[in-house]
DNA sequence: CCAGACGTTGTT
DNA sequence: GTCTGG
DNA sequence: CCAGACGTTGTT
DNA sequence: GTCTGG
């Protein structure tokens, strides 16, 4: 919706097997890659397919990807910051008289830039907003900032989802609305913290 | 009040 | 936009 | 996240 | 060491 703002809850769709494999095998290192990297290889229509979800009325849909986008996301076993992904969000963010069981998925620049960036190029964005951390990210203003938030939970039969929060922001000098997110971490659980156990 | 910041991960 | 620091 | 760039003077 | 680009 074009109406401005921001942060909605949201679960972002991405086949990290290749990713999570490597971590095993490689150890610590291929475990960094984690929060910088992930693969989403599924071709546009099949991402729709591996998201069908039941609205509340009990009936089985297949969420659309929004006009256009999806020819922004580029399949790739190697998907970096900064490039495109799979969204998949409530439709209502985009219409309002939308059921909020309804699901819709959105090509979204992976680095939040929040709403009132006020450079004219994205690539500006002096901090890294690929990852954001659950523990803090309600203290934090930049991802605080205005209003509702959108919750909602992800399905789908062999993808791994993780939530984020996701901004639209419009160009200074005009030009199409960019969407992009953030990917929310956590600590690594018991079982797998031997294997990377983040930072304070 | 205004000016300035606003973030995460892993140290390869 | 919203918060913090001075 | 990683890979790669990053600078000037004077020709080694 | 620090920043940028992908």
């Amino acid at each position: 919706m074009l109406g401005k703002k921001r942060q909605g809850g949201l679960f972002l769709h991405c086949a990290c097997a290749g990713d999570v494999i490597g971590a095993l095998q490689g150890l610590c290192k291929a475990a960094a890659k984690m929060c910088g990297r992930t693969a989403c290889t599924l071709a546009p229509d099949d991402v729709g397919k591996a998201c069908e979800y039941q609205n509340k009325r009990g009936e089985r849909k297949r969420p659309g990807w929004r006009d256009g986008d999806s020819d922004k996301y580029k399949p790739s076993y190697n998907k970096c910051p900064q490039s495109n992904s799979p969204v998949l969000l409530s439709l209502k963010h985009f219409q309002k008289d939308a059921d909020s069981s309804e699901r819709v998925l959105a090509a979204m620049r992976w680095g939040l830039i929040p709403s009132w960036f006020t450079e004219t190029d994205p690539s500006k964005m002096q901090y890294n907003t690929s990852n954001c951390r659950s523990d803090t990210m309600a203290e934090k203003t930049l991802y605080k900032s205005s209003d509702e938030k959108g919750s909602t939970h992800g399905n789908g039969s062999r993808l791994l989802t993780m939530a984020g929060l996701f901004d639209c922001w419009e160009p200074p000098n005009g030009g199409e609305p960019l969407y992009s997110y953030t990917v929310i971490t956590v600590d690594a659980s018991k079982a797998m913290n031997w294997i990377h156990d983040r930072q304070v």
